[in-house]
DNA sequence: ACGTGTCTTGACCATTTGATCAAGAATGAA
DNA sequence: TTCATTCTTGATCAAATGGTCAAGACACGT
């Protein structure tokens, strides 16, 4: 019988059924505790799966690791895709934050490990860094520019707009604890948002 | 004979200049791969002690954690202790910026560190959120608000004008790895400065 | 030089943890 | 039902790792 190929993203029902199982509370737990802080046996337990039955399906930690984190990565970059050039820059940017806060919001531990893996030093995602969001972030830069050029918005580096953006969406669900001790646990979100949005796209307009 | 304090900073010469290795050390290592991540025989190597010995100086790999925890938290809040009033938000807003983007940069493994810490639910620095910084925090609160009651800049929401700050300026040691990644290793201090201040401050000039 | 207290370390221990394996249980197509 | 394939797990292993200890080396005031 033919094996199909390397890695048949899933087979059986049982399968794709387990796989995700799996890749949900390894989200949870990695997010949690990172890539050396997390056990195998965590995970095991929070998906109710036997350790060596988990590492049938993966055979390594890292095979975990890295699955749950590309799965996490190609999510990540839709938002930025939509960014385009449209009529009003303030609308195309407003649209990108607020989703970027929206994601920050219903997925923190997503992007909880996105920043743990970055913040040591992106070990696992070197070629994603390199490759797929050099190129995105090259594209969306020239977006910028263009409005730059039409005069719409006021002459800002696009490579550290974006960096600010990120920074300060992403900083809700990264910080989430230092944000919560200095604001309490009843952090209204529609009040960070329009704070959000005034903080970062006030100092795009033009002068009169 | 009185053994003086709980705990003696230091009294030998050995003691004081041992310590200091330790701590230097731990520094590295715990801000590249988290306390979890990193080994006491990894801190031990890194400062040329014996793994025995250091444990002489800190009984357990935690309370070589927390010290260099809290040595690196009494410095990270001078920069923003120094906000005050004064005459010109801008100048005073520009001083703090610059002041923590140099931080930033002159020691990314501290900002690491505390990132990490944050990340990971504070487990260790609760207490220090939910006193020291949010006194400091509703201090600096208040004198943006000042500066919006004179008339001196736009009425941004002063907690969430601070995280942007925060965010953006540590964005460049925390995720320093994604950054180079995107911009090359030669990036420019210089520009970084220029375009951040850009960025965060010309939002809160006053229409005319 | 002496001697006390400080410093250092090789050897060792207990636990955790990633990973293996053989054997048994469930599944599903014929 | 049959039976090959897929799935599951208890038992177990080897390595890594935090931490201990007793014994020896060293520092330093006298």
């Amino acid at each position: 019988m033919m094996k199909s190929k390397a890695k048949p993203a899933a087979k059986t029902r049982i399968q794709s059924q387990n796989q995700d199982l799996i890749l949900k509370a390894a989200l949870d737990v990695f997010s949690t505790y990172g890539f050396r802080g997390a056990t195998v046996d965590q995970i095991a337990n929070k998906c109710g799966l036997s350790k060596p039955n988990l590492l049938y399906y993966f055979r390594r930690k890292e095979d975990i690791y890295t699955a749950v984190l590309e799965h996490t990565l190609t999510e990540w970059l839709i938002p930025l895709r939509l960014l385009e050039v449209g009529n009003d820059p303030i609308t195309e940017l407003t649209h990108y934050i607020v989703t970027k806060l929206e994601m920050s919001e219903r997925n923190p531990a997503a992007s909880r490990l996105f920043a743990n893996e970055i913040l040591h030093g992106a070990p696992h995602i070197k070629k994603f860094l390199n490759g797929p969001l050099k190129d995105l972030i090259e594209a969306k830069a020239a977006v910028i520019r263009t409005w730059i050029a039409a005069g719409k918005i006021r002459p800002i580096d696009p490579h550290h707009f974006i960096f600010s953006i990120w920074a300060v969406t992403q900083h809700y669900a990264d910080f989430a604890a230092q944000v919560e001790a200095l604001m309490g646990p009843n952090l209204d979100p529609h009040k960070t948002r329009n704070a959000v949005l005034d903080i970062l796209l006030n100092g795009l307009k033009v002068k009169l």
